[in-house]
DNA sequence: TTGCGTGCAAACGGTTTGCAGGAAC
DNA sequence: GTTCCTGCAAACCGTTTGCACGCAA
């Protein structure tokens, strides 16, 4: 898969399978720890130079939820959005397919072509106070 | 306007003025060297400490655009959002009404009470090539 | 054996904080 | 005169970079 002039090292593999074992989107501290159980000699400049080489390969992609950190996700999982309460800090996530009419009239009306896979939506949801 | 207890400095009327002037989103870098202009010995963490207290009461308010800075808006222009292209790096404002149908559906289908102010959605226009 | 990939340490850039002195009230 | 606000310097935190060594090919 890999072998495309690129070599495979245990801690490539190890990055990969956290970005693909975790259920949602995990952040490049949260693989390092991961990384590190498994292989304590890893260093944190390898997770993020091995993220920058997913991405290009388009295995992972990257989202920014406005923490002030950017959270990673295995490409193939499908693309969905995120509702994030900003009092009780729950994050829905909802269906892509949402956003086809936005998408629609961007593209008709702004010759604009939205490239809408993670989204990060704030707001409140409705079982909080206020 | 602000004798709700807070102090009027020099410092904050500049920053606030600096924000208002500003047509589009500014960062605190760009209120810092306006605001140095005319008043040389401020400092960026009083600009930061200011933009607190202006989002506070909500007299400004906060964007942030996935440039790994935040940018400032005054809050009495109206709502709108930004199509960025990932190629040409254009901005396009887009207005907020656009995202009304969007908004609506959340609220129905996932509780959620969306706060859609101001959004940057990734693409490409289509005057970019490829 | 030849690079590519890594660990290390140091730098980076935006933002935040502790503190003591100064200005607004 | 009090208290809030500020400038300063240093810390912070996520991320990036230069370098020399080591391992995948």
């Amino acid at each position: 898969m890999r072998e495309l002039g690129y070599r495979l090292t245990p801690q490539r593999m190890l990055i990969l399978a956290a970005v693909q074992a975790s259920d949602s989107h995990i952040s490049a501290e949260e693989i390092y720890s991961q990384v590190r159980a498994q292989y304590p000699h890893v260093n944190i400049s390898t997770v993020y130079r091995t993220l920058d080489l997913l991405k290009g390969l388009s295995l992972v992609t990257e989202t920014d939820l406005g923490e002030g950190r950017v959270r990673y996700h295995y490409a193939d999982k499908g693309h969905h959005h995120h509702l994030i309460c900003e009092r009780c800090g729950a994050i829905i996530d909802v269906d892509e397919d949402l956003f086809l009419p936005l998408k629609r009239t961007l593209l008709k009306d702004y010759q604009f072509n939205a490239d809408i896979r993670h989204f990060a939506i704030f707001g409140r949801c409705t079982k909080c106070p206020r």
